[in-house]
Formats: structure tokens, sequence, C-alpha cells
DNA sequence: AAGAGGCCCTGATAGC
DNA sequence: TGCTATCAGGGCCTCT
């Protein structure tokens, strides 16, 4: 569900509400996710201090004062809820993710503070926890990833370089971890509408400028992103906290068969799956 | 080695 | 308080 911008609204919201708090109790009612909670996972984390709070890519990083932590990752439908106990069926509503109302099912893993209570809910449960034991560990996990948009790393010179001579569609790239992390589906659609770029266009057929394009506003799109609270897709029933509102600023995601929003284009979004995932482009101005 | 496709899972919605 | 098919913001694994 969550691409970088949604998954970094929850990092902050988590900073200021978890960070320096000693967890209590971790209670696991279902360890089934992506990959199975393993028996070690309450004992890892077990009265340790939480010293920050660190976002990679899509992935939440939380390192304990002894350095050893855990990541989470929230797959295409996990929330983050917080519960404040001082004040009794209240949640936080820093951000969409953290709904005034828990949902009643599937709240899989709950990790208990002194007055705060931290609740992973995931109906699909595509999305995981991952112990290390230190900062290597750590590093390993993400050693075979590619830079995020923001890093110096992913620069004119990579992607003209990285793209050179392949055959996929450059929608594909853009979702693709190794390339760039953090991108998702929403997020590559609305960057190959700013950069005008078809995306089925083979990667090997970019121009260096389009490459720049790219560049440029995968930047852009997902600063603007986090400025506005990221993207709330679906409309929880009975919330009434704060949700993102990057949703409205879409250009092409969920438009299909609307006028292209570029003044004086005369185009209409389509749909196109590719690669069994929906995209979205305008007929005209990417052609 | 790059690329295509299946698969993990539940829930919302559309169409019959 | 029908049934069935399709789709959903991710990414791992296998096969060619």
């Amino acid at each position: 569900m969550p691409e970088l911008p949604e998954v970094e609204i929850v990092r902050q919201s988590l900073e200021k509400k978890v960070k320096n708090k000693v967890i209590q109790k971790v209670i696991v009612k279902n360890r089934n996710l992506r990959f199975k909670i393993n028996s070690k996972f309450k004992r890892r984390l077990h009265k340790k201090k939480i010293k920050k709070i660190d976002r990679f890519s899509k992935y939440l990083i939380i390192t304990f004062q002894d350095e050893s932590g855990f990541i989470i990752h929230l797959g295409m439908s996990g929330t983050i809820h917080l519960h404040d106990i001082n004040k009794k069926n209240t949640f936080t509503n820093t951000s969409f993710y953290h709904s005034p109302i828990l949902p009643k099912k599937h709240n899989h893993v709950e990790i208990q503070f002194n007055k705060i209570n931290l609740i992973y809910n995931d109906p699909r449960r595509f999305g995981y926890f991952l112990t290390f034991n230190n900062k290597i560990e750590l590093k390993k996990k993400f050693s075979h990833f590619g830079p995020e948009p923001f890093s110096n790393s992913f620069n004119a010179e990579y992607i003209i370089k990285y793209l050179k001579k392949k055959e996929k569609n450059i929608k594909n790239f853009l979702l693709d971890q190794k390339f760039v992390s953090g991108i998702g589906n929403i997020y590559a659609s609305e960057i190959l509408f700013f950069s005008k770029i078809n995306p089925c266009t083979k990667a090997k057929n970019l121009k260096k400028k389009e490459c720049r394009k790219i560049l440029l506003y995968s930047k852009l799109v997902l600063k603007e992103a986090i400025k506005k609270g990221g993207s709330s897709i679906r409309d929880f029933k009975n919330i009434n906290g704060k949700k993102g509102t990057f949703q409205k600023d879409f250009k092409v995601y969920q438009r299909e068969n609307l006028k292209c929003s570029k003044p004086k284009c005369s185009g209409i979004i389509k749909k196109k799956i590719i690669s069994n995932r929906s995209s979205f482009f305008c007929n005209y101005c990417q052609k």
C-alpha cells in the first residue's frame, strides 16, 4: 500500500510518539505475515529503549540503544495505529495511518510501551517484521537496493548508464527497487506523466534529456507528496483523523478517461496493464 | 543475466 | 440477507 512518502509520514509520527520509550510487552496475535515472525522476536524487543526511527525506501527501521532493532515493511495493506492508554478508546490521529478507530480484524502485532500501544494491522499480510542485531546486519539487509530518489548517487549519469541497453519498459524500472528505492505504482505513473514519457517506452530508447526529467520529477513528486502527508486512496469509514491529501494532486493515477489536466492539452488519460499492474498516462503528452 | 509470470492474502466493488 | 470475477498502493521466487 504505502510508498516512500506514506512510510515517511508514518516514520515522522512514530518519532514523535515512541522515540526514547521502552518496550514493556510484545503480543503477537498472528505470526503468519509475509515472513513468519520467529520465536526470538519478543525476546529481542523486550525492555529495549527506542533510540531512533529511520526509514529507507518503504521500510521503517527502529533502532534500540544497543544498536539492535527491527524493520517493519507495510506491504500492500499494513497500517500502524497508536493507542494512548490514558485516553480511553482514543487513537492518535497525526496521520492517515493513525486512525482514531482501531480496525476490528487483522491486528496482528501489539507493542506496548508505558502509556502507549503500537498496533500493527494488515488484512492481506504482505507486510513483515524483521529483527537485526547490529549495524552490519541492518546494512546487509539493504545492500542489494538501489539508491533512493533523493540520494546523490541517484543522478543523471547513474540513470543513463543503468538504463542503457535495457529492454524492459521504463515503468518497470521505476518499480524495480534495485534501480531506485521507494517508488511504487502510484508515483511511477505520476513521475512519468511529468516527464512526458510513455510508460511502455523501452528503457534503452530513452534520451538523455528524458533520463534527466525522470531524475528531476522523481525527487519533486515524492517531496511534494511528503509535504502533503502522502496519499490516502481508499476512504476509511468513520475516520475523523487527518488524511494525506496528495491524492487530490494525482494527474493520471485513477483518472482513466478523464481529460489531461495539463493546460491546453487535448489528451485523455488512458489505463494500461503493464506487467500485471495498472499504469495511467495521457495519450497526448506521453506519446 | 535479464525478463516474464506466478504467487502470497483479504476485502471492496461491479456485474450478473 | 445471492454468487463470481476482478482488482488493489509490494515484492519474492522460479523458470527460461
